[in-house]
Order: C-alpha cells, then structure tokens, then sequence
DNA sequence: GTAGGACCTCAACTTCGCTCGAGGTCAAGG
DNA sequence: CCTTGACCTCGAGCGAAGTTGAGGTCCTAC
C-alpha cells in the first residue's frame, strides 16, 4: 500500500533490503510504514535526481537521529550538502559547453591539439556516463 | 598499440564488436587501425562525456560516409548536434537547484507540496540515476 | 631456434538500481 | 466456506559499458 509513494513496491522492498527504509510488520508478516518513511523516500527520490548514488544516500540517511522521526531542520541540513554538488555539475557541464563552442568551427576532435578530449578531468565530472571506469586513476598516457 | 589512444585495449576491442572503430587484420590475424579511427574514437569518447549513449554514438557515427575518412566539416556537424543537449541538460540541472534554493528553506519534501519530488518530469533529465527506470511511462500515481 | 612479450578469442564477471516470476500466504467479501 | 486479490519470499534477470581471465597464437630479438 505504501507503494503509493509513487514507486515501485518492488523498489520500496528494495529499499528495504538494502537498509533505506524500514517497517514493522503485521502479525501476518505484512510490511506496514511508519509515516516519516514517506518522507524518507522523498529524500531518496531527490536525491537521486540529484546525482547520489544509493549508498551516499544511505550516508546521508545514517547521520539522521535513529530513535526519533527526524526535524525539517535536519531534512533541510541534508538537502543544502547538495547544492555544491549540483553547482559542481553545472560548471562541468558549462565547461564541456564552452570548449565545444570553441571546437565546432575546427572540427578538430584530435588528441593532440583538442581540449575536449581530455581524460584528465573526466573523473571530475561525476555526471553521465560510464563515471566508475572513467573515473579511474589512469595516469601518465600519451594522448597522440 | 593503438591502445594509446588513452583507452584499454578491452574498450577498444568492445568498440569494435559494439561495430563502432572498425579494423584490418594482418596475416597473422593481428588489427591493424586506419590512422582515422583514432579520430573516431576520440568522437566517441567526448560523446559519452556529453552523455551520449554508444547506441546514440553509433547512429551519429553511421550518418558518416563509409567509403572515405570524414571530413572537418562532417565531424564538426556531428559535434554541433551535441550543443542543444548540454544545455538541456544544464537546464535541468539549473531548475533543480533553483527548486532546492527555494525548498532548502523548509526542509518539506513532502509528497504533497514540495516540486522537487516530480516524478513527471524526471523522464526529461537524461541525466545520472537509473534514467530508464525513471522514465517509464508511469502517469496518474497518486502523489500523497 | 627459442624465449619473451604482445597479441588473439571467448565466455564469464562487475556495478547499479532495480524488475519479474514462481510459488506460497493472508484477509476480507459474498 | 470459498474465492479473489493483495501481500509475502527468494532467486534470477536486465542493461550499459566495459573488465578479467584462461588458454592459445604470433612475432621479434637474441
């Protein structure tokens, strides 16, 4: 029922299991919600939007008190650490914009002489892509 | 060798069977790569950092014409498709923040009133996050 | 001519965030 | 009492973008 959240209660059992959210259960063995665990999920679904991977947001969600239903203050204390993030984002975003600009007119795309391939700062980006792999301290290569 | 080109050998052996460079053998059944795939591989790579899918790739790399190396200007065709997706995607990203600025201040994130948690247009961000998922044609939930 | 390294193939494995299905249980209405 | 539908568990699977490893071949230098 608490699947109403919007999510999938194959997700919302995936929460579960992986310690995002928790329930008591029924003496049939059925799940049943406190309701500050909406606002949990609220919190996942966002932050997510925002860029966290599951297990900072389980970070995030552990320095929230365990024996009381946590305070706006504290939901908004962990929703300002995203404004850097988001800001950092954008700037990478903006930077790629700009140097492709500056590329189109030469249609370089070559590893010698263009920016725009450049595996140094990928690990930077932390946006889409392949950012585990890319990540990756790969240090010290020709590039052409 | 031509593993220089700042990737793994695997990646680029995963490229080649993806149908993405493309390669001689020599007798000896080794590749052999024509001095333009270095280039294409260098498309490939800023593509992805733009947050271009391979599939998305692929299809922009077989608008090239097969019989002969491209040209600057065709490269920078293709590179000048990627310019409105950044700034969609930095779009998104601004709305986002904008959105937080203005919800940091209560710490509400709740279901009912708070814009941040939109499961609506979530499919427009094509950006981190289990993007496929999140964009499901998933209408009418209710929103608590 | 032989040792070493660089290449080859192919299948299996990784991570993340879930979804799907089979097989079983629970609760409420008629 | 029985049916129906909503819940339960557990394991398997997906999709993207590769990586890893075993086992084999090739080429170059000494």
């Amino acid at each position: 029922m608490a699947t109403r959240a919007g999510i999938a209660h194959s997700a919302l059992r995936f929460y579960e299991t992986e310690g995002l959210v928790h329930s008591e259960r029924t003496a049939g063995n059925q799940r049943r919600y406190h309701r500050s665990e909406l606002r949990r999920i609220a919190f996942i679904r966002v932050a997510q939007r925002v860029g966290l991977s599951l297990d900072e947001i389980r970070e995030a969600l552990a320095t929230l008190p365990a024996t009381r239903a946590p305070t706006e203050k504290e939901w908004a204390r962990l929703s300002a650490t995203w404004r850097p993030r988001l800001d950092a984002q954008i700037a990478v975003l903006e930077g790629l914009r700009d140097q492709l600009d500056s590329c189109i007119g030469c249609g370089c795309l070559s590893f010698r002489v263009c920016r725009l391939y450049n595996p140094g700062d990928i690990a930077a980006t932390h946006g889409p892509g392949p950012r585990y792999l890319l990540g990756d301290p790969r240090q010290g290569e020709a590039v052409d």
